[in-house]
RNA sequence: UGCCUGGUAGUGUAACGGUAGCACGACUGACUCUGAAUCAGUUAGUCCAAGUUCAAAUCUUGGCCGGGCAACCA
């Protein structure tokens, strides 16, 4: 149990406090309640994290519920996919795996309880005569003409409508609560509609279909859930939830609401996403440039770095937008322990060292993972003819460039030093060659002499690499809110149409050639990237998961500013 | 305009009437066979105004500003 460990938030510190005082007799349920009509999010996996975690962490249970009371919009698909996702951030739901729909008989059972207590009438009201009888959040409504109909006629209404007697949205049960209620909630809420649709696993049985909020805490209120924890659009429901539950006399738990998640340079509306899959904007829900879990998930992220996330990140009632780039840290940070180095040439520039000998190659040592020393070490092939980084050498250096240019002397990392001694260039002028010699004395990367170098670059040997294809990711969209677009324009206009750039003809270390999809590794000096679902062993694709911090961009993006 | 909510460095958060702290970012510097990582340091904050108190980010009152709510969605 908690021994020392003090409550780092509200949410913790009011089930803290609830276990102290004995109020669920020291028990600690929750539960995350998807709506299959998506796939999950980043945001979602705040929730996840939240409730999941609170039970794990205060010695509870906890379920996950799917909340599928529309049938309409909801699919198996979804259903799959956001278990799959759940399981990979590495939680266990046991046996404890929940349906709104498993629970469409009590909750009927319940609503006609309500009739026969005249707490709930059937109303013919359609939904445009339901809208103008709302009122307005500063004018009360008005009661619907069928509010008063007795117990018996409610009865049978609301029995023929579960019998099918009647069309799709020609009538509704309806709560008798308030219509006057400064809470527009409140204002005899929809319990029931008529719902003609094929449900995921109901299939045809019930073409009346429960509300959200007549569902909601009865479903909470079944599973002896201590604490329902929510995001703040629903604070207004909390009033609705706790009426029916009283109305019912039931086992009442508590809601508690939090602010969702924002972050910058994405948007977590599932309505907005959807649009971006349909559009064709991205390639789908998994596309790496996504914020959902599927797609972090191609994208090379680890579940540890995710909730290492969610924990950073904290919980409160205010609405706030974290920096992408704690996201990005927690990501690195992971990685960084974990990933192992690989030599990769993104851009390749041919590099013939003129004093190796021809047809001659040697296996040169190389570590893994300088962070894990269990990770070991591993050979990699050295010949005469070489590709360097195209932006590792540059004609007029300046003083502080540390890389190749002629003259200077560099260590081609875990093997030797090499001098530049001629630029070739094609007829347009464009740097096609380099003519380097190298020491000798100098394998292994150390010099006897003592003398240094200031760079130190990847390389790989031309005759023994591997083609690959790589995909460079960056922000979906140019500004950090998706929504701060000028009059007429949509979060369309702000997608950044360099946030995908494909690279081919990329030169990997041979060792690369045994990667399969979801294995991950640092590129040295260039980023953390993964094995792509699309790749082959014939057209390897990687993914460019986030690139190294990199101090030398940060110099030259400065000097251009200062131009 | 009514109701519900909330305002702490650039950003995200902690401080439960008693020294405003942490993380990310940014900026220095050290180290370096990854311009990475690591290490050290700098920067910068209680929305405003009154009040209660020996003492207020915290309590009170009044402003100001932000978010949510008028689906037979969740």
């Amino acid at each position: 149990m908690m021994e020392e460990s003090t409550p780092t938030d509200f949410v913790r510190q009011m089930v803290a406090d609830d276990i102290d005082s004995g109020k669920w007799d020291g028990r600690v349920q929750t539960r995350f309640p998807p709506e299959p009509n998506g796939y999950l999010h980043i945001g979602h996996a705040k929730s996840i994290c939240l409730n999941f975690g609170i039970a794990e962490e205060f010695g509870g249970k906890y379920n996950l519920r799917f909340d599928d009371t529309n049938p309409a919009k909801e699919e198996q698909e979804y259903v799959d996919a956001i278990k799959e996702d759940i399981r990979w951030l590495g939680f266990d739901w046991e046996d404890r795996e929940f349906y709104a729909s498993d629970y469409f008989e009590q909750l009927y059972d319940w609503a006609v309880l309500l009739i026969n207590d005249g707490k709930a009438f059937v109303c013919d009201l359609n939904g445009d005569e339901m809208r103008e009888h709302r009122g307005t959040v500063t004018e009360a409504g008005t009661e619907s003409p069928h509010r008063s109909r007795s117990v018996e006629e409610n009865l049978d209404l609301f029995a023929r409508m579960k019998a099918g007697e009647f069309p799709d949205g020609s009538k509704t049960l309806r709560a008798k609560v308030d219509m006057a209620s400064p809470n527009m909630n409140l204002r005899d809420p929809v319990m029931y509609r008529i719902l003609t649709a094929t449900h995921h696993r109901t299939g045809d049985t019930w073409c009346i279909h429960p509300m959200y909020d007549f569902t909601h805490g009865e479903s909470d209120s079944i599973e002896r859930v201590t604490h329902s924890i929510c995001t703040m659009e629903f604070e207004d429901h909390r009033p609705l939830y706790d009426w029916y539950l009283d109305a019912l006399g039931i086992y009442h738990p508590q809601q508690i609401e939090f602010a969702r998640l924002n972050l910058t340079y994405t948007m977590m509306s599932k309505r907005k996403l959807l649009e971006l899959v349909e559009e064709k904007q991205v390639s789908g829900w998994d596309d790496p440039r996504m914020p959902t879990i599927c797609g972090l998930r191609r994208r090379g992220y680890t579940p540890e770095s995710i909730r290492a996330f969610c924990h950073e990140i904290g919980v409160t009632k205010f609405n706030s937008t974290t920096d992408m780039a704690v996201l990005e840290n927690a990501l690195r940070a992971d990685l960084n322990k974990r990933a192992e180095r690989r030599l990769a040439v993104l851009n390749p520039l041919k590099v013939v060292i003129e004093n190796y000998p021809e047809g001659e190659s040697e296996e040169l040592d190389a570590i893994n993972n300088p962070e894990d020393a269990s990770a070991g070490s591993r050979t990699i092939p050295f010949s005469r003819e070489l590709y360097i980084e195209r932006d590792d050498f540059m004609e007029d250096a300046p003083r502080k460039f540390f890389r190749l240019s002629v003259g200077k002397e560099v260590r081609l990392r875990y093997a030797y030093f090499i001098t530049c001694t001629e630029v070739i260039k094609d007829d347009d002028g464009n740097v096609i060659e380099l003519r380097c010699t190298y020491d000798p004395a100098t394998r292994g990367g150390d010099a006897p002499d003592g003398r240094k170098v200031k760079g130190t670059l990847h390389w790989v040997s031309a005759a023994h690499a591997v083609e690959a294809e790589v995909r460079l990711y960056d922000h979906l969209f140019e500004n950090p809110d998706p929504n701060d677009v000028q009059e007429g324009q949509t979060y369309r206009d702000n997608l950044n149409a360099n946030s995908l750039k494909t690279l081919t003809g990329c030169q990997l270390e041979p060792s690369l050639s045994q990667a399969t999809p979801g294995d991950r590794f640092q590129f040295e000096r260039r980023g953390y990237f993964c094995v792509d679902t699309d790749s082959t062993p014939q057209t390897p694709v990687f993914n460019r998961t986030t690139p190294l911090r990199d101090a030398w961009a940060k110099i030259q993006k400065q000097k251009q500013k200062g131009k």
